[in-house]
DNA sequence: TAAAATTAAATTGTATACAATTTAATTCCA
DNA sequence: TGGAATTAAATTGTATACAATTTAATTTTA
C-alpha cells in the first residue's frame, strides 16, 4: 500500500468529519449567538457552574492563546464572568451569568436538531464513540470523556 | 439520558481527535515546514502533478478563502506554481516545482512515523475508518475517499 | 448576440488554534 | 526566609477556517 496516498490517510477523514459537523451545528448555534468551541464552553458551564481557565482548557485541550480570547468574547455577551480568584491570584475562574444560565433553556434542543440534521443513530453515535474513544484516551489520558 | 451533558457529545471526541492528530504530525511536518493542510495538499498534488482551487477545495472541503492563502504560502515556499489556465482564465492550475516533488522522498516516512507516533495498529485504523467513513459519504457525497 | 446568470478565485472580516514568550503570583527549598 | 523554580493567564505572531462579498471570466438564454 502506498503510504503516502491521499485516501490511505486516516486523520482526514476525522479532519474533514469534524469540520463536517461543526457545519451542521452552525444553524443552530447561530440561533444563540455562539460559535461551536463557545458552546463547548457554556456547555461546562451549564454541568458546573464554574471552571477555572486552566481546568476549562484541560477538558477542551485548547491553551489560553485561544481560551482567553474566546472567553473575552462570551464576556462581551454577558454570557459569563470572569472574575480572579481570591485564593490564587493567577486563576481566573469562568462564572455564568443569568443570562448565560437562561441560554441553557434555549439550546436545550440542540443536540436533537443535531443529530436530525446529520440523519445519525444512536447506534451509529455508539459506534464512533466505540471506535475513536481508545484512540483518544490513549493519546490524552487526562481528557475526561 | 441528558443530551447536553458535555460527555454525552459525539462532536467533541472528533473535534479534540482531530486536532490531537494534527499536534502529533507536527514533529514531522515541521522537519518538512509543513502544516498539516498543507501537507494534505501536498500529498494530493505528488499523486496527481496538477490540481485547479476548485478541485483541490472539493476534496479536501475548503473553500478559496482558505486555499488562496495557504497556496500562496506554499508558492513563497517554492514548492508549487499557481498557474492561471489558457482555456479558462477564471480557473488556478496548482503545479509542483522541482523542489515540491522532491519534498516527496523526504516525506515518505512520514505516514509510518505518525502511525508509531500514534501506537496505532492497522486493525485499529480500519476500525475507526469503518465507523466514521459511512457518516462523512452520507454528509458530503461528493467527497472522494 | 448582448444582457443575465453562473462560475472560479480572491478579498474582507471574524474567530479559532497553537507555539513561544511574558507577566504576575505562588510554591519550593537550600 | 528569600531567591529559584513553577504555575496560570495573558500576549504575540502565524496559520488555518469560513461566511460574505467582490472581481473577472464564461456560459445561458431571451
Amino acid at each position: 500500500m502506498k503510504q503516502l496516498k491521499f485516501s490511505n490517510q486516516l486523520c482526514f477523514p476525522i479532519y474533514a468529519l469534524s469540520r463536517l459537523i461543526t457545519s451542521h451545528y452552525q444553524p443552530f448555534l447561530g440561533e444563540l449567538d455562539l460559535t461551536y468551541p463557545q458552546y463547548l464552553v457554556m456547555l461546562l458551564l451549564w454541568e458546573h457552574q464554574s471552571m477555572n481557565v486552566k481546568t476549562l482548557g484541560e477538558t477542551l485541550m485548547l491553551d489560553s492563546g485561544t481560551l482567553t480570547p474566546l472567553l473575552k468574547r462570551l464576556e462581551a455577551k454577558k454570557l459569563i464572568k470572569r472574575v480572579r480568584s481570591k485564593e490564587d491570584e493567577r486563576v481566573v475562574n469562568i462564572q455564568l451569568t443569568a443570562q448565560g444560565t437562561a441560554l441553557e433553556q434555549q439550546a436545550a434542543e440542540t443536540p436533537l436538531r443535531l443529530a436530525d440534521s446529520l440523519g445519525i443513530t444512536a447506534t451509529e453515535v455508539q459506534d464512533i464513540k466505540d471506535a475513536i474513544t481508545p484512540l483518544l484516551y490513549r493519546l490524552k489520558p487526562a481528557l475526561k470523556g
